[in-house]
DNA sequence: CAGGTGGATATTCTGCTGCT
DNA sequence: AGCAGCAGAATATCCACCTG
């Protein structure tokens, strides 16, 4: 019964709670280091409606054009296909310190150059199976199913209003406009620059009320999809930003075990020899053998405890209707 | 013209244990 | 999924420029 019930409770992350999610957004724009408001998150989501290829495939020929003023860094970027997991990659070097050995790069490429050949002869296999079922896996997302994207830093929304603004000037051709609108950004003073970082900051709390209206909204098909494809491709799985998760409506319900483990956890003394997950599993050990040694009216209290908890959700959601 | 890019750095998540 | 704990991995964010 119980099993029955978290169950239930375990699928409620869709729901969230608009209102409150706008309340949450809003705070982090005090302090100087604004808590978390994951706008990469969804930059990372754009992935998903991302044709892998065109990343990947797109960027050696662009590099090409880059300008001599750019040698160094055309060099540092002859890697220009490099995904997301190479970034991961590099990411998880970095957080290794010393570790970050330039020299590896290159053999990324290479397998990744080998990947994409691969990738281009697959579909040779599409002859040999017609009728490919319609899966999650290969399940179409249309567009406006798609999670919103994110709002972009201060400097992308500076160049949006840059074009904007330059538009019947003529300027040349695209990439000469981004060139002048680097400058202009360059020049800006420091409180011009932090307008533009205020406008991102409200752009990331109207983001985080779009993402939790369309996590309240999307299909939990398409949603499941969604996570599928990107877990296919190697991504990482979907992240909800912390302002939209702190907005789902209500706590999750402990089961009977888990209330014990939490209270009998704190009076566990752990050995000083036992460090990192060697802790966790030493505490959930004792918890176990604990638990086996308590008769029915003593877990009969934590039993008590989940069902008022269930009872009281029961509760809220019926005056919620 | 929206957003991708890489490197550095800040922040968050995962794994692992047993049981419900 | 949730309970505890924390090392290490993964991801977000930032800038400045670039891209299709």
């Amino acid at each position: 019964m119980f099993s029955r019930l978290f169950q239930r409770v375990a699928l409620r992350p869709l729901s969230l709670n608009v209102s409150s999610v706008a309340r949450t957004a809003v705070q982090p724009l005090s302090g100087a280091m604004p808590p978390m408001v994951h706008t990469r998150s969804l930059m990372a989501t754009a992935y998903l409606a991302m044709p892998a290829a065109k990343s990947t495939v797109k960027k050696p020929a662009a590099k090409k054009t880059a300008t001599t003023t750019k040698k160094a860094a055309a060099t540092k970027k002859t890697t220009a296909s490099k995904t997301t997991a190479t970034k991961r990659k590099t990411a998880a070097k970095k957080t290794t310190t010393a570790k970050k050995a330039k020299g590896v790069k290159p053999k990324k490429r290479v397998s990744r150059i080998a990947a994409k050949a691969k990738a281009v002869k697959k579909p040779k296999k599409k002859a040999a199976k017609p009728k490919p079922k319609p899966t999650l896996l290969k399940m179409k997302i249309p567009k406006d199913q798609e999670p919103p994207k994110g709002p972009g830093t201060a400097y992308i929304i500076f160049v949006t209003e840059y074009f904007n603004t330059h538009k019947a000037e003529g300027l040349a051709n695209a990439r000469n406009r981004v060139s002048e609108a680097a400058k202009a950004w360059q020049q800006l003073s420091d409180e011009d620059r932090q307008k533009y970082e205020d406008l991102r900051r409200e752009k990331v709390q109207l983001h985080n009320i779009a993402l939790t209206k369309y996590m309240e909204t999307v299909d939990p098909k398409i949603y499941r999809a969604l996570t599928l494809q990107r877990r296919a491709k190697g991504k990482p799985s979907f992240r909800i930003p912390e302002a939209v998760k702190s907005a789902i409506d209500s706590p999750p319900i402990r089961n009977p075990y888990a209330r014990f483990v939490g209270e009998y956890a704190k009076t566990i003394e752990t050995p000083a020899d036992l460090s990192g997950l060697a802790i966790g599993r030493y505490r959930f050990e004792e918890a176990a053998k604990k638990w086996k040694t308590m008769s029915d009216s003593e877990k009969q209290i934590y039993k008590d405890a989940t069902e008022a908890e269930i009872r009281e959700y029961e509760a809220k959601k019926e005056a919620a209707v």
